[in-house]
DNA sequence: TCGATATGGACAAGTTGCTTGTCCATCCCT
DNA sequence: AGGGATGGACAAGCAACTTGTCCATATCGA
């Protein structure tokens, strides 16, 4: 695959999807291992969203790229399991805040962590400076849009 | 964000994560505009495997990592729309070699046209030089395993 | 060569994560 | 104050998957 990619736009494009599937797959095991088993990959998209400064369903519906209906079934699981809390919102009424339990900070900082392991390998394999270049040239893409794959 | 993902991994997991989804949606949206606009991306990485030598449905399974009665369900539609066909296994007599018919190879030739201007922009952006040299590590990162997004 | 077990695939039913559709309360603008 | 926009809840429907079961054929050991 490796020279096929060099020359082959769909082949890069099915690297790029492979690779990423193996991150989330790999941080979603390890989270899991964590003892946070009853979560999928969605619901660590949503974490990031509501650990910056909370979020509202809407905003939340927003950065999944689902519907708000969506995003509020995904929310109503998170606070029966107890990692999101609904509280109200500061300044419209009509609006509630979603904020992360101690529970769900605990569950975040085990991604965090999670994260660094599942990337070290691909860390290793290239070393410091070609994965350094690597994330530089990644950034410089600069993709932006839903972090859940729309379809 | 570019910043962010320097230093941390699960940053960088998104945003390898959502250039794919960019991606595929991309060639996608391209496929669909030349004409081929009943399928789905996951039709694409079942064009992949076929049209290299053929498949059975159980392959197709492994390679999009999905059960075999999913596979067939897909392969179902795709017969029922004209891009593949069920021919008889040469030494197996339970199993059905499936093949693309001539609508089957005209929409990989588009789907190979629609990578090349799906990818281009990236390509344009960062230049030949580190392009190929993205690709060159993304290549030594080796992921394998089921092109789809198992969660 | 024959019997036991494995495998490819079809058929059926159930699950689930999303969708569209509708409604109400509250906000914002004039 | 009135009227449209917006955040969200409730309900129903759907589509892509799953598990479970069965049959035909293949493969392997005695």
């Amino acid at each position: 695959m490796s020279e096929a990619a060099a020359r082959d736009p769909l082949a890069f494009s099915a690297l790029v999807l492979a690779l990423a599937g193996e991150l989330v797959q790999g941080i979603h095991d390890r989270v899991g291992a964590a003892g946070f088993d009853d979560l999928r990959p969605a619901h660590g998209f949503a974490f990031a969203r509501i650990s910056h400064g909370g979020a509202t369903t809407g905003e939340l519906a927003e950065h999944l790229g689902v519907t708000k209906q969506a995003a509020a079934q995904l929310v109503d699981e998170l606070v029966r399991k107890g990692y999101v809390e609904r509280t109200t919102h500061p300044t419209d009424a009509r609006a509630r805040l979603l904020r992360l339990t101690e529970r769900g900070w605990a569950c975040t900082r085990a991604a965090d962590a999670a994260a660094v392991e599942a990337v070290a390998p691909y860390r290793r394999l290239l070393g410091e400076e070609r994965f350094a270049a690597l994330v530089r040239d990644l950034s410089a893409l600069g993709p932006r849009g839903p972090v859940r794959p729309a379809w």
